[in-house]
RNA sequence: GCAUCCGUAGCAUAACUGGAUAGUGCACUUGGCUACGAACCAAGCGGUUGGGGAUUCGAAUUCCUCCGGAUGCACCA
């Protein structure tokens, strides 16, 4: 990233001489060389030449002064542009001095809050939480490596109606009893239980509707914190969320705050108090909604249909209970309230793209949050079978996460060299999971294929694992010589010549990816650096050289390309393992 | 119905946000372990980027229009 920007301050010092705009001295990656500038192509018409003798012209000038790159017109008017050796030796060598990738701190001094996770109380995580957990791992990770303080919260789904629904169903199972202000167990709770009873209650709800006023009744009684039904709530968010922890802990997420939509509750009278003394909001059928439609939005037409629909948010029920939205907008209220964040950053799926924008429009309008408080939603596409419906067994059960593990760190335990390592088999396992998640676009929905996921060759996570032990190997077998120079390289050949902008490529991508939002570009350069790093070690006979400076200069490559591996696998939150 | 996202080789996908000959993996075909780890390497086969039109030096990418898919549209979270 250094590098590139070198070579658009360069540009731009000639752009000036030669009297063309300076917005036009970008370059971006090429296929033909390192670099290339397209600036010819839009100086043509302004200037009167052809593309091509602008061309000829930016590198006649540019090779006069540059210390960094060589400078070639090619085709109709590109510039290609080549990295000087001096150039790449001396990025090479700033990794061996730091031990990290030379990444520009472009986030400094901003806060960023990230909201992933979303797992419910008394449910078992599963397949469908698995991308908000590795996307919104890996997302925040860039932005920590890129200096920003980061905030995360799991956000639990541990408020509402699925806890009526448990406390009921529990009661007409004669787990419990709640008689007037004392709560009676007759059997202990537990996360077994809880994993039967929710499922059963949840089916129960659509075709009974005694048991459904029942549940509602309970669900009021606990969100107005009613001592026994609050009590019999902190058991069961207890209980689950040992399991749950222990899952998030299995994907490498750390989070910040364990929050969940409890936490916004005593913020919702006072958020619905400044809403509607504000004059924001207003009563539809006995709900409390605000309008969010914007300039040319929403508008009713004569046949009675919206067009461009951008739909009130509805804020408070007929029966004055809080919703899906309230909680959003309370939450947003609070977490601003206590950690001013620059940024939000929601991982949370596609479906709820309509959502959010609607209660980002509400904290905005209502002055929730500043003007300035970037609002994003990352809205990742679900992950589907092979019918292209979203992801379940055989059986037509959606499949438990803890599953999915266990799976894939079976199938990694097989090959193992050495057998009966769990632990690795798990790492392996999962590189595989994570690999697979995040080399795909995250906002388009992508097939889930098992088979696929444990094959564990070509583009996979475990292959570039492979690769970090391949050299672990090597670099145990052959002694260093620290005095011959070990932490530079000397001579550059075209195999080490690609591993080095392989690693270059790598440090643009993170530092890319906080702007885009996206991830798979990151896998892409980590691949393309174990892919060249093979073919290198295919064509390099590392052990046997006799050269004792060119085979230090060899080791040299192997460390570097083991730390970028490392480095980069590490803000994706995977792990890489010493053998395997 | 309206809105959002999407359609790339048999399958799964990428393309640095409008750049050059559309990359990559699996599968398939060939060659390479008495050489530092073959979960590997080298080479080959496979494409009218859903159809049509427009914009310009240049389109998988922008716009329009069909076709096909997913999702969302008032008191579930």
């Amino acid at each position: 990233m250094f590098i590139k920007k070198q070579l658009e301050e360069e540009l731009k010092k000639v752009f000036k001489t030669l009297n063309f705009d300076e917005e036009l001295a970008a370059v971006s990656a090429s296929s033909q060389a390192d670099y290339q500038c397209n600036a010819p192509f839009a100086l043509a018409k302004r200037i009167g030449k052809s593309p091509a003798s602008i061309a000829v012209e930016i590198c006649a000038e540019m090779n006069k002064s540059s210390t960094l790159a060589k400078f070639e017109p090619s085709g109709a008017g590109f510039v290609n542009i080549t990295l000087k050796n001096d150039a790449i030796l001396s990025f090479a060598n700033e990794i061996f001095s730091t031990g990290k990738l030379p990444l520009v701190r472009s986030q400094l001094g901003q806060t960023v809050f990230f909201d992933y996770g979303g797992a419910n109380i008394a449910k078992e995580l599963h397949i469908g939480h698995l991308r908000s957990a590795i996307i919104g791992e890996a997302i925040k990770r860039v932005y920590r490596e890129l200096g920003a303080d980061t905030i995360s919260d799991v956000y639990l789904g541990d408020w509402g109606l699925q806890f009526g629904l448990i406390i009921t169903q529990a009661e007409d199972e004669g787990i419990l009893e709640i008689l007037g202000d004392e709560v009676r167990y007759y059997k202990e709770i537990t996360l077994e239980l809880l994993n039967e009873i929710y499922p059963r209650a949840s089916k129960r709800k659509n075709d009974d509707k005694e048991f459904y006023a029942r549940a509602e009744k309970a669900t009021v009684l606990l969100q107005s914190k009613t001592p026994t039904y609050f009590s019999v709530w902190k058991k069961i968010r207890e209980i689950s969320l040992v399991a749950i922890k222990r899952n998030y802990e299995n994907l490498n997420c750390e989070f910040d705050i364990w929050g969940g939509e409890s936490a916004a509750q005593d913020f919702i009278p006072r958020v619905l108090a400044e809403l509607c003394l504000k004059g924001l909001t207003r009563t539809s059928d006995g709900a409390v909604i605000m309008d969010v439609a914007g300039e040319g939005e929403h508008i009713l037409g004569e046949d009675g249909k919206y067009k461009n629909p951008m739909p009130p948010i509805i804020l408070k029920k007929h029966n004055g209970g809080a919703l899906y939205a309230t909680n959003d907008v309370a939450t947003i209220f609070a977490r601003y309230k206590e950690f001013k964040p620059d940024k939000f950053v929601y991982v949370v799926d596609a479906r709820q793209d309509l959502h959010f924008n609607q209660v980002f429009r509400c904290v905005k309008k209502a002055g929730f949050v500043s003007a300035g408080t970037q609002l994003v939603h990352i809205p990742y596409g679900t992950i589907n079978g092979k019918d292209g419906k979203p992801f379940k067994t055989r059986s037509g059960d959606t499949i438990k996460l803890e599953d999915i593990i266990n799976l894939v760190a079976d199938e990694a335990e097989k090959r193992l060299e050495k057998a009966g390592d769990r632990e690795t088999a798990q790492k392996i396992g999962l590189s595989a999971l994570k690999f697979a998640d995040l080399s795909n676009n995250v906002r388009k929905d992508y097939i889930f294929d098992i088979e696929k996921c444990i094959s564990f060759e070509g583009k996979t996570g475990p292959y570039l694992l492979y690769t970090v032990a391949r050299i672990n190997s090597i670099l145990a077998k052959n002694a260093i010589e620290q005095s011959k120079g070990f932490g530079e390289i000397l001579k550059l050949d075209d195999e080490i010549r690609a591993i080095i902008v392989a690693v270059l490529r790598i440090c643009e991508a993170i530092q890319n990816a906080a702007e885009t939002l996206t991830l798979n570009n990151i896998c892409d350069a980590v691949y393309v650096l174990a892919q060249n790093f093979s073919a290198f070690y295919a064509t390099h006979n590392i052990q046997n050289e006799k050269d004792a400076a060119l085979k230090n200069d060899w080791l040299s490559v192997c460390a570097l390309t083991k730390t970028a591996i490392t480095e980069a696998l590490n803000v994706l939150a995977i792990d890489t393992v010493e053998r395997m």
